[in-house]
DNA sequence: GTGTTTGTTATCAA
DNA sequence: CTTGATAACAAACA
């Protein structure tokens, strides 16, 4: 489940790779979320060059001088770079893994190949990513109406998420994963934030003092930039622009480790479904 | 066959 | 209009 943190790292790991590469050829296999048309699709990429590349939350910018790819990875989308051409051949063994092995497999969804014959795969297991084309005033109206601040940037600061909460009854998970408020927390470092802050995640934002909004906004950061150092957390099927896994899993303290016993304080984890997702947190530490 | 997984949006209720 | 709550989507796996 690419979050902010994974979809930082891909970004960097591209970056380093595309900047100035010309597409010379796409390729869409089975695979309905592409805006425009296929065609359309095709027309407007073959022959561009990637200026740069970019990211808002969990929305990956593609600059291509006068329009913009945005890709966006939902929940198992993956973009793995490689040098040599894989042959492009689709693998027809079912045993191939969401994670590791060879390219193109039977996930690959799309693969663009540039001028030097580097190729770059787009992978989705589950198809919920999409490709999307947008101009430069598309771009910023779609920024404007659907992201909110990023966590670590100037503008995020003790005042607003004060502010935001102070605004709110919801409970304070779900205004966290907000993403028109807060671009780029998901389900795992929404629950370590949380926890790390010592808030349980059902209390309503309102009901935050701000010595409790202050250390949210402390566990926010750190959880988010270490992350990010560790080239963010493979629980499924995250991996890298090389594809490799992110090496964050084993700082998890509450994500994924229901019934286990508190790293803290040793009480069981507790596991229950809040803002319709899975929620972790210890009963004894978070108040 | 069933439940579970989550990012996002649509839809409905208040 | 705003806010909040929930279902729906998609596909694979245990």
């Amino acid at each position: 489940m690419p979050e902010l943190p994974e979809v930082e790292t891909v970004r960097l790991d591209l970056r380093a790779v595309l900047l100035g590469k010309k597409i010379k050829s796409l390729f869409i296999v089975d695979f309905k979320n592409i805006f425009p048309s296929l065609n359309l699709f095709k027309k407007k990429l073959l022959g561009k060059t990637i200026v740069d590349i970019e990211r808002k939350g969990k929305l990956l910018i593609f600059k291509l001088n006068d329009l913009n790819l945005l890709v966006h990875l939902k929940m198992t989308g993956q973009l793995i770079y490689q040098d040599i051409v894989g042959g492009h051949s689709l693998s027809n063994d079912s045993r191939e893994k969401a994670v590791g092995g060879k390219l193109p497999n039977r996930f690959t969804r799309a693969y663009f190949v540039f001028n030097d014959d580097s190729t770059l795969y787009f992978n989705d297991l589950r198809k919920f990513a999409y490709l999307k084309i947008v101009d430069n005033s598309e771009l910023s109206t779609l920024l404007q109406k659907n992201y909110g601040l990023e966590p670590l940037s100037p503008s995020f600061d003790q005042n607003y998420l004060l502010n935001l909460a102070a605004k709110h009854r919801i409970n304070i998970k779900a205004l966290l994963l907000n993403q028109q408020k807060i671009a780029g927390l998901g389900n795992i470092y929404v629950d370590e934030a949380l926890f790390l802050s010592r808030i349980l995640p059902f209390r309503p934002a309102n009901s935050l003092k701000k010595k409790e909004v202050s250390l949210l906004f402390e566990a926010i950061n750190e959880v988010i930039s270490k992350a990010i150092k560790n080239k963010g957390t493979t629980f499924n099927t995250f991996v890298d622009a090389k594809g490799k896994v992110g090496n964050y899993s084993q700082y998890l303290k509450v994500y994924g480790r229901p019934k286990q016993a508190c790293l803290v304080c040793k009480t069981e984890i507790k596991k229950m479904k809040l803002a319709g997702r899975g929620t972790h947190y210890c009963p004894q530490c978070q108040r």
